[in-house]
DNA sequence: ATGAGGATGCGTAACGTTTCATGAACCGGT
DNA sequence: ACCGGTTCATGAAACGTTACGCATCCTCAT
C-alpha cells in the first residue's frame, strides 16, 4: 500500500506496476518500452490517477515550459487581446503562461523581470516601454512594439504602413483637411511611425494636416479645447481625424459628438489598433493590427532554439477596416462578420 | 571557483562565504543566524547574484506561491479587468497567477485544470459557466459567478440587487415602459439574478417592462429586430432599457442610433458591469461591479489558510455610475474622474 | 571549576523527476 | 551450442532546496 491520502508519485506507480522508477518514466516520456510492461504502467497510472510534478520535473531539466509576459494591464482591450493570443500560441506548444501585470511601473516591470528568473522561465515577452531595464543574459527575451538594442528581437505591427494607410485612405474617402491626435509625445518606441507614415502619406496625397501631440502629463481635455479652436460656425475645420489608438478615437467621438457633429458625415475618423466591440464589430474605422500574428511570432520568435541570428525587428502587415466611421458607400459584407476565433 | 556560466545556488554561496548550506538557507529565509555568519552570507549573495530556485523550493516545500486562474478570456473588459485585479491582488501576498484562458470550452478548462495540479498550484480561481467539471479534492478552489456547490466558495456581485436598482434608477429618471435585454438563456449562474432583481424593482415600482432574452446560437440580429417590432412611427415603445451587460448596451446603442434615436433624450440605457473607456469615463450609465473587491475576496477566501468553514457564497455590493445614456440633470462631478488606479 | 542548558552552525536526508551506466535477456548466424 | 550484438529494465546519482538531528560553543549558576 502506498501513503494514504497524498498524491502519488512515480514510485508509487513502480511499486504498483512491479516495475522500475525509471521504467515509469520512460513511458511517461515516451521512451522506448516493452509491451508488457508499459500496459501495466499505463494501468497502475490510470489506477492511481498518477499525474506528474512539473516542478520536480522543471528542477531536473532546468526547463518549465513556462514564459513569462510582462504587460502593463489586461484591461485595456488591445492588452487583453495581446494576452489572449499569446495564451493560444504558447498553448499549442504545451507552454503555459506568467502573468505579468506591471501598470508600465519601471519597478514592478524589474521586480517581475527578477521573480521570472526566480522561477527559471523558460522565456520572457515583455510589452514595456521603459528603456534601461536590466534583463540578465541566458533569459531568452522579446520585446513587442519597442526596440532594445540589437540583441533582443523586437515584434511590431507595420505602424509606418499603417499611418500611411490611414492617410490614404481618409484621401480617398474625400478629405480635404485632417488632423492626427496622439499622447505619448515621449515615448519612442515603434508606433511613434504612425505619425510618420501618416505625414508621409498626407504629402503624397496633398491633404492638408495638422497634429495634436500630448505631453506626458496632459489631461485629455487638451483635445477636447484643440478641437473646439478649430471649429467654425458650428462647423469643424477638419473633415478627416486619425486618432493614435482606437482608445482616442472613442473619446473623440464622444466629444465631436457633443459638439453637434455627425460621423462621418460631418467628420470621419480613423483609429488604430482593430479593437472590436463584444459584438465582434469594430469600435470605429480603423487600421487593424495582426494581434494573433504578433502573438504567434513572439512566442515563435522567444522558443525558437537554434535560430542562427534572430531579427532585430519584426514588422507585421497591418490592414484597414471599415467600422462605421467613415464615409464608404460600398456595403462592407465581411468585415464586421462574427468575432473570429483564433 | 564556482561553475562558470551557470547560475550560482546556494552551494555556491556557502562556499563563497565559507559556511554550511543550511546556514545559506536560514540567511534566505530569514531564520534566526549569527550577525557574522549572516553577513558574510548576504555579501556572497550579493557578489555571486544569487537568487533562490523556485522549482527547487516549490519541490521541497510543495507549495508554490502560485495561483492558477481560469477565465474564458482577456480580451473582454470585464475579464480582463478581474484578471488584473486578481493580479494585484495575488502580488500584494507574493503569489503568482498562472493565466488560463479557456475560451468558455469545458475540455480545455478540464484540461487547465489538471495542468494547474500538476504544476501543484496553491488554488484555483475559476470564471467558468460549465457545470460538472471534475476538481481534485486537495486543491483549494474559488469561483467567481457560478455556484458550484457548497463545498467550494462562490463570489460574486450583489447581481439581484444591482438589477432592482437599475429599474429603480430608471423609474426614478422618469421610464415609463422599459425592457431587458440579455443573452445566455441556458446560463444557471449568479449573473442571472439581474433579471429577477430587475422584474423586482418593475413590479415595486409598478413600471411596465419586457424581457428579451436571447438563446445560445442566437445572433445579436435578435436584438435589432426586436426592438424594430417595436419601433411606431419613428418612435420606440420603450423609454428605457436594460442591457445585462456593458457589452450588450453598446451593440444595442449602435442599432438604436442606426434607427435614428438619440440617446438619452428618446431612450435611456443602462447596462451592467461598469466598463470603462480608455479615457476613464464609462462606455454607458452602468451598474458597477466591484471588481478590485471581486479579485481581493477569492483571493482572500482562497487562501486563507485555517478559516472554519468557507462561506458558500459572498455577495458584494453593486452601485450605479452615470455614463451619459440616462437623463440626469444634475451634473456628476466625481464619476468620470480619472481612471482608478487600484 | 564544573555541568546544565540554550544558541546556533553543520551535514545529510528527503522532495519527485530524468538520465546514465550496468547488466540481463534474447536473437540470429555459424 | 556458442558468441557478438541488440534491446531494454534496473538502480543510483543528480537537480537545488528545506528541515532535522547532532555537535559545538557559550553562558550562567552552583
Amino acid at each position: 500500500m502506498n501513503k494514504v491520502n497524498s498524491t502519488p508519485t512515480m514510485k508509487d506507480v513502480a511499486a504498483e506496476a512491479g516495475v522500475a522508477l525509471g521504467t515509469v518514466s520512460k513511458v511517461v516520456n515516451g521512451l522506448p518500452v516493452g509491451d508488457s510492461y508499459k500496459v501495466r504502467v499505463e494501468d497502475a497510472i490510470k489506477k492511481l490517477n498518477y499525474q506528474v510534478n512539473s516542478y520536480a520535473q522543471g528542477l531536473k531539466l532546468q526547463k518549465t515550459r513556462t514564459i513569462a509576459f510582462l504587460i502593463p494591464n489586461t484591461r485595456e482591450p488591445f492588452y487583453g487581446a495581446l494576452a489572449y493570443h499569446i495564451n493560444i500560441a504558447l498553448l499549442k506548444r504545451k507552454y503555459r503562461m506568467l502573468l505579468c501585470s506591471t501598470d508600465s511601473d519601471m519597478g514592478q516591470e524589474q521586480e517581475y523581470i527578477k521573480m521570472a528568473q526566480n522561477n527559471k522561465v523558460d522565456g520572457i515577452i515583455g510589452l514595456t516601454y521603459n528603456p534601461g531595464l536590466v534583463i540578465e543574459e541566458g533569459t531568452p527575451f522579446v520585446t513587442i512594439d519597442r526596440s532594445m538594442g540589437s540583441r533582443i528581437p523586437c515584434v511590431a505591427s507595420d505602424n509606418f504602413a499603417g499611418g500611411q494607410l490611414a492617410a490614404e485612405k481618409l484621401a480617398d474617402l474625400g478629405c480635404r483637411k485632417v488632423a492626427f491626435l496622439r499622447t505619448g509625445a515621449s515615448l519612442n518606441n515603434e508606433p511613434n511611425k504612425r505619425r510618420s507614415g501618416f505625414e508621409n502619406g498626407c504629402l503624397s496625397r496633398k491633404l492638408d494636416y495638422e497634429m495634436k501631440i500630448l505631453n506626458d502629463g496632459d489631461s485629455y481635455q487638451e483635445f477636447d479645447e484643440f478641437l473646439m479652436a478649430h471649429m467654425k460656425d458650428g462647423k469643424l475645420e477638419f473633415d478627416g481625424l486619425f486618432c493614435v489608438t482606437d482608445g482616442i478615437a472613442y473619446y473623440i467621438m464622444k466629444v465631436l459628438r457633443r459638439l453637434g457633429l455627425r460621423i462621418p458625415e460631418d467628420v470621419q475618423v480613423i483609429g488604430f489598433d482593430g479593437i472590436r466591440n463584444i459584438g465582434g464589430d469594430y469600435i470605429c474605422s480603423t487600421i487593424v493590427q495582426p494581434i494573433a500574428e504578433i502573438a504567434e511570432m513572439c512566442v515563435e520568435l522567444l522558443l525558437q532554439e537554434n535560430m542562427p541570428v534572430k531579427p532585430p525587428l519584426v514588422c507585421l502587415p497591418v490592414s484597414y477596416a471599415y467600422g462605421e466611421t467613415t464615409a464608404e458607400h460600398i456595403e462592407m459584407d465581411e468585415s464586421s462578420a462574427k468575432w473570429e476565433r483564433e
